[in-house]
DNA sequence: ATGCCGTGGAAACCACGA
């Protein structure tokens, strides 16, 4: 069972792209992030043509998330992050796809840093951890897969140094994820590999594609109920080189059934 | 050191992204 992610940057532009790779790579489940479209926009019937069923929780203009699975409809359990009734950022979704449970997150980026979006995003992912607590330790798969904006460490950017006062890389924020990951998950792209240089998102402009300058932002977090299971990991970079590209490459897990 | 690019929405520019 195949489980990726992809920050899609905006699904009416990128409807062709995203059907193609769902034909050619048939992952068993997609999490999208940055939809960029309301929720009557979303273009239900290609992706249900394409042997989909989905959920989705669209915005106006900005975020957006959505999860689909191949030949089943995913049994939505929230589509909203617990914590703050006024955050109407549409960053989160979850449901269960063959007895997995799979939350697809948009965190937000955080930039300028520091700064009111820097403190949203602080907040943000205090109550991502908070709700990761009450998922890492049941006695059932569970992976939290998304764009998580942030950079783990000095091996998953191309130029630490120019990174460190951004929102990214900032060290509250690595520090923040590193709480998250002592909860007991498992960084399922680090796991398969533990001392190469992977990246999952390269910028649009600097030729940062062909220079390879690229960050590792888009993680796959499994907990230890999934973590023996998981058989292979990776990024289809070659994406990333399609006509019309977002900026961001799918990341996927296998998981042995 | 920097939105130089890309998208969406509104209205031929602006907000936002990372």
């Amino acid at each position: 069972m195949r489980i990726a992610t992809y920050n899609i940057n905006g699904i009416g532009a990128r409807l062709p792209n995203l059907l193609r790779w769902l034909d050619e790579r048939a992952p068993d489940v997609a999490c999208l992030q940055e939809l960029k479209a309301p929720q009557e926009k979303f273009p239900e019937k290609e992706i249900r043509d394409a042997g989909y069923g989905v959920i989705w929780h669209g915005q106006k203009s900005w975020n957006g998330v959505a999860i689909l699975a191949r030949g089943t409809d995913p049994k939505e359990m929230r589509r909203v992050l617990p914590g703050d009734p006024e955050d109407v950022h549409s960053r989160y979704i979850e449901a269960t796809v063959h007895g997995v449970t799979i939350g697809c997150l948009y965190l937000p980026n955080g930039n300028p840093a520091p700064g009111p979006k820097f403190q949203y995003k602080l907040r943000w992912l205090d109550r991502f951890i908070d709700h990761a607590a009450t998922l890492v330790a049941r006695n059932e798969p569970v992976i939290l897969a998304g764009d998580y904006n942030v950079i783990p460490t000095e091996r998953d950017v191309y130029k630490p140094e120019r990174w460190v006062d951004d929102a990214l890389f900032r060290i509250e924020v690595r520090e923040e994820f590193a709480r998250l990951m002592g909860q007991g998950w498992t960084d399922a792209i680090r796991a398969r590999y533990p001392n190469e240089t992977i990246y999952t998102f390269w910028d649009f402009f600097r030729n940062a594609y062909e220079r390879n300058a690229g960050l590792r932002i888009d993680h796959l977090l499994l907990n230890q109920n999934v973590r023996d299971r998981l058989t292979d990991a990776g990024v289809d970079r070659d994406v990333r080189g399609w006509e019309r590209p977002s900026d961001h490459a799918p990341t996927w897990v296998d998981i042995r059934d």
